[in-house]
DNA sequence: TGGTTGATTGTTAAT
DNA sequence: ATTAACAATCAACCA
């Protein structure tokens, strides 16, 4: 297997598009704390694009397509403070530190439209199916660089001293992820040959939606399309809706806690895919679930007991919930609806955003506004920590330890990996509160990661 | 079966 | 008629 990485064009030095940019972290984070808060019930948040873009703008939130507005829709209250996305000229000083000059690699920059720019990358096919393998490989981040290495002898860009402990630990889960990585890549990697030579490809697809759409979409369309239109034309639409779902959940209702392996798939996608934006969902559920499988006993079940913490919230903010509405019935039969969905609400269940809160507390939705735009993401910590010093103990899967540890956990439960990392609590305290909280306590703040 | 994500498309309500 | 807002769907995988 041929592994290499390929320098990303100096002039894409800048447009970061990973979430380890704060300014970068808005749009997608946004719209999935939106979607989230659409699950919520909650209504006068926006997730469309401000007053002014175009109306297939909608259609475009891919990350950069914000321009930091909240949508000026009169949620009021409800509004994020989006901080402004950082032009593609002017690099987020603060991430510069980031970049790998000899492979570009960190802030491997997409334009904002997310296309790879064909002039960057003449010969695109081979590039980016070699880029693609360089990149799954690099996506695993602090644990799989070694395994960069071993398919590199040269082994450029990293220290060999910051392997993780899931490669310290477990030489078999390398070997593992090397194989199941070679498997995916090879998979990818061959769709993407195929299908992501066209200057539109199907993981951008969405990112410049062509009006017209040129003879060589229609036909990358119809490969992509080939395995499952999404929605048949109505003259092709035979059966009716399967009409199986949706029972028009309560909004106010706790949500269910998630399972550990979707713990973990929320935690991992993201940085996978940053690292390999034209990656399908297809693939990123691939490896993720190769990481899945290859992550230690002891990881697995920190993300258990993760859900099984949440699990009890998610039980006690249940019975709220149902106390709420025995109580609201009782004080006001007539209008339950309404109660439910504006209610200052000493007497409702405390919101499922707040009591269950996603269980990861990485949703941006649980971080003040102002943090948002100084604080690195649960995944730009990890992505740094790892990529760069990762101070001792800080090494596996970062950005997933550093996520699952940051949740409902509630005060006296053990914390997961409290024993095996101290620097644990900190980077959860300092990423919760944005570090001004608790760097008294721990002593130190984040920066120190950054830097 | 439902959960993870993001893109896309369909539907509905409002203007 | 147009547009905004929301819902549904799809992918692979796991519990």
């Amino acid at each position: 297997m041929d592994v290499r990485f390929y320098p990303a064009p100096p002039s894409s030095v800048g447009s970061c598009s990973l979430p380890t940019d704060p300014n970068c972290l808005s749009s997608l984070d946004y719209y999935r704390c939106n979607k989230s808060r659409y699950g919520a019930g909650e209504r006068g948040v926006s997730v469309r694009l401000p007053p002014g873009a175009s109306p297939d703008g909608k259609r475009l939130l891919s990350p950069g397509n914000y321009t930091g507005q909240s949508g000026g829709n009169g949620g009021g209250d409800e509004d994020y403070e989006i901080p402004p996305i950082t032009p593609p000229n002017h690099p987020d000083p603060s991430l510069l530190h980031l970049m790998d000059p000899e492979s570009g690699y960190l802030c491997h920059s997409l334009p904002h439209n997310g296309l790879i720019n064909p002039y960057s990358y003449p010969e695109l096919p081979a590039i980016m199916m070699s880029n693609m393998l360089g990149q799954e490989s690099h996506l695993l981040s602090g644990q799989m660089h070694a395994i960069q290495e071993m398919a590199r002898p040269d082994g450029l860009h990293f220290d060999s001293a910051h392997q993780g402990p899931l490669i310290n630990q477990s030489p078999r889960i390398l070997s593992h992820h090397m194989g199941a990585l070679s498997q995916l890549n090879s998979q990818v990697g061959l769709r993407g040959a195929l299908t992501y030579g066209s200057p539109s490809p199907p993981g951008s697809k969405s990112a410049t939606p062509s009006p017209s759409g040129s003879t060589q979409e229609e036909e990358t369309d119809s490969h992509a399309k080939m395995a499952g239109e999404k929605r048949p034309s109505s003259e092709m639409m035979k059966k009716p809706k399967p009409q199986k779902k949706k029972k028009k959940k309560d909004p106010n209702e706790p949500q269910k806690p998630v399972s550990a392996y979707a713990l973990f798939f929320r935690d991992t996608q993201a940085a996978i895919k940053s690292q390999n934006p034209n990656a399908t969902f297809g693939d990123v559920s691939k490896i993720v679930a190769s990481m899945w499988d290859s992550l230690g006993e002891e990881q697995k079940q920190a993300y258990k007991r993760k859900t099984e913490a949440a699990k009890k919230e998610y039980l006690k903010a249940l019975a709220a919930y149902r106390a709420s509405l025995v109580s609201k019935n009782y004080s006001d039969p007539v209008e339950p609806k309404s109660v439910q969905s504006s209610q200052p609400s000493h007497m409702m269940a405390p919101k499922p955003a707040l009591s269950v809160h996603r269980y990861t507390g990485s949703s941006p939705c649980t971080r003040a506004p102002s943090s948002t735009s100084q604080s690195a993401t649960p995944h730009q910590m990890g992505l740094q920590a790892s990529l760069h010093s990762p101070p001792p103990g800080q090494q596996g899967f970062p950005h997933i330890q550093s996520d699952y540890q940051n949740s409902s956990q509630s005060p006296g439960a053990p914390n997961p990996a409290s024993g095996q990392n101290p620097d644990w609590d900190g980077e959860y305290c300092s990423r919760e509160c944005g570090g001004n909280l608790c760097s008294s306590v721990i002593g130190r703040d984040k920066p120190l990661y950054l830097t």
